[in-house]
RNA sequence: UGCCUGAUAGUAUAAUGGUAGUACGACGGUUUUUGGUACCGUUUGUCUAGGUUCGAAUCCUGGUCGGGCAACCA
């Protein structure tokens, strides 16, 4: 069924250069992160691409860290990259690394210097920027361009050597001072940084730039489909000169469009900025686009890869509405999420007509969408009980399917209750709701022949455990922060964070993070894994369920309060 | 005033010269012991002006608008 579905340009390039026999019709692709942050979403996108068309085609996918600049790389990155990776559920041929090939890449920088094709150039870095013109004017050449092969190989060792400081000299390609793409205007190919590198500590003193890495690296492990986001595109021509110049595999690069979520950002200089400043937790705080932040704040594996899919693949930028993402994770929560009842906003009934110390126990099964419903867990009921506050209206609106006096609504799992009258505390709130029940309409064993609109969940007082709940909503208030006047932080939501303390039913306790449980008629939740605790149980709203109610009610001006 | 890119419902994404379709959203309805789910239905689109053609979202030309490009970042 899936097949029917059309392809994507990237998968048309694949099956045209598959079925011209190019490479042998082998497919291996690679995922290059820079471990100078955290993955996010935008990445997931990245990675479901990379691996999926490998997979489609009988091919594999290399995990290659671009670890080039040693300053803003370290091992905690690696770390976290691998385990989103296979969390994600995706196994990689092999772990790289760029660093691996930079004696390999300086034999290259070598190969280009004795071909003529690249010089040690003194200049600063203003100099150079001057020096390259502007985009309508050609770029100038100076003193350096027109040193000597010998003098060149002795001063490209010597700056290897660490003869020299940082930003005293670099090496460029000789490539087109003239070239209307700026990329070709003799780039850079190696900087002298006297820094410490997470792999290959102080072997080297300099570093190769992007350009005259990646796309080496990629022909190095004969990479057929060098695949990127789409400010790389000025980049190919320098990709290809590199890879004609030394005569390497002609791996190939093409181009999409990154993942644009509204009401977030998606720049991993951005999201570092709101770790550092302390405006979330961490990198896997939950309203973090990250995917870590998404595993804990309970996204599955599953929904991420749907959601990248549903996305589709193109060349134009685009901006993605949350409410897929919100829809996907919906989709997968349905099918598996175990149903449990928690009271968030908890106001307290009592049943006058159920006598006082008497317990009942209850049935609810886990999961009505499964056959079966994969069994249940016992409901512990009793005379006073917590539900939630929304769920009482003193002044009922007409379609109101709840609580108010006069009205009868169904307990779940339970009895068919019916509102007799409300007592109010000093301050005028609602304290206590009284109401009958009636004995024959359990649920199960139903023989009141007693039809009520409406279902509400409840938690027995005296058998209720507590618990952390913590309400998220988006992080920012904008769709677009970073197009926005100003600095992107001053749109961030101040109630993104919103946390309560609820009454959860016993069964909850026995909760494991990574699991998603739906709290019946308010959202799918899962247990915090780095706050919760067998003393203090903490839920993290993972999205609210749909909610047809608050729409109507909000659209014909009705309030409920 | 340079070069590279792109433009199809609100948001994405198909249609590869031959009926503009799908998903999400929104709206309405049916079912329902979750105002959830499921199911059904409705709504809105080819940036613009010419040209080629029996026929153009698709090909050509001009324009408009968006994004990117002048880091010792990737």
């Amino acid at each position: 069924m899936s097949e029917e579905r059309s392809l994507n340009f990237l998968e048309e390039i694949v099956e045209e250069d598959i079925s011209a026999g190019k490479h042998g019709g082998r497919v291996l692709t690679r995922f290059p992160p820079e471990p100078n942050g955290y993955l996010h979403i935008g990445h997931a996108k990245s990675i479901c691409l990379n691996f999926g068309l490998a997979k489609r085609y009988g091919g594999k996918t290399n995990l290659r860290f671009d670890d080039t600049n040693p300053v803003k790389e370290d091992v905690a990155y690696v770390d976290s990259i691998k385990e989103d990776v296979k969390w994600l559920g995706f196994e990689w041929a092999q772990e790289l690394y760029a660093s691996d090939y930079f004696d390999k890449l300086y034999e290259f920088a070598v190969a280009l210097i004795k071909k003529g094709l690249a010089y040690v150039d003194d200049s600063t870095a203003e100099e150079i920027a001057k020096q390259k013109g502007t985009p309508t004017e050609p770029g100038t050449p100076n003193q350096y361009r027109s040193r000597s092969v010998d003098e060149n190989l002795q001063l490209f060792a010597d700056m290897k050597a660490g003869k020299y400081p940082d930003g005293a000299k670099v090496l460029r390609a000789k490539a087109d001072l003239a070239s209307p793409n700026m990329h070709l205007r003799d780039p850079l190919m190696y900087r002298i940084k006297h820094a410490h590198h997470h792999r290959t500590g102080h072997a080297w003193c300099i570093y190769p730039m992007y350009d005259f890495a990646h796309g080496q690296s990629d022909a190095i492990e004969q990479i057929t489909h060098s695949i990127c986001t789409l400010e790389f595109v000025p980049h190919r021509a320098l990709y290809e000169w590199f890879i004609e110049q030394l005569e390497l595999f002609p791996s190939r690069q093409y181009e999409f469009a990154r993942l644009n979520l509204n009401y977030t950002v998606m720049s991993k200089r951005k999201l570092l900025q709101l770790v550092e400043e302390g405006h979330v937790e961490d990198w896997d705080d939950p309203r973090m686009p990250t995917i870590s932040g998404l595993r804990r704040r309970g996204y599955t594996p599953h929904s991420i890869r749907d959601f990248c899919e549903r996305i589709g693949v193109a060349k134009r930028e685009n901006m993605i509405d949350v409410s897929l993402l919100e829809f996907c994770i919906r989709e997968d929560l349905n099918k598996t999420a175990w149903r449990r009842m928690a009271v968030l906003d908890p106001v307290k009934l009592v049943i006058t007509n159920y006598p006082e110390g008497q317990t009942d126990t209850l049935f609810g099964e886990n999961n009505p969408e499964v056959e079966g419903g994969e069994g249940g867990r016992e409901i512990p009921f009793s005379r006073e009980l917590w539900i939630e506050r929304e769920d009482f209206m003193e002044e009922p609106l007409k379609k109101f399917f709840r609580l108010g006096v006069g009205l009868s609504v169904r307990l779940k799992n339970a009895y068919i209750i019916t509102c007799n009258e409300f007592v109010k505390d000093s301050e005028g709130n609602v304290a206590e709701i009284h109401c009958t029940y009636i004995p024959e309409s359990k649920s199960g064993s139903d023989t009141s022949g007693i039809h009520v609109k409406g279902t509400i969940h409840w938690v027995s007082i005296p058998h209720a455990k507590t618990a952390e709940i913590r309400l998220y909503d988006r992080l920012f208030r904008v769709e677009d922060p970073s197009s926005e006047d100003g600095d992107f932080k001053e749109y961030l939501n101040p109630d993104s964070l919103n946390i309560i303390k609820g009454y959860i039913e016993p069964d909850l306790a026995n909760a494991v993070a990574g699991k998603g449980y739906q709290f019946i008629r308010k959202g799918y939740f899962s247990l915090d894994s780095k706050h919760s605790s067998a003393e203090k149980l903490v839920f993290n709203r993972t999205v609210t369920l749909k909610d047809g109610w608050s729409q109507q009610a909000s659209k014909g001006g009705l309030k409920s309060s």
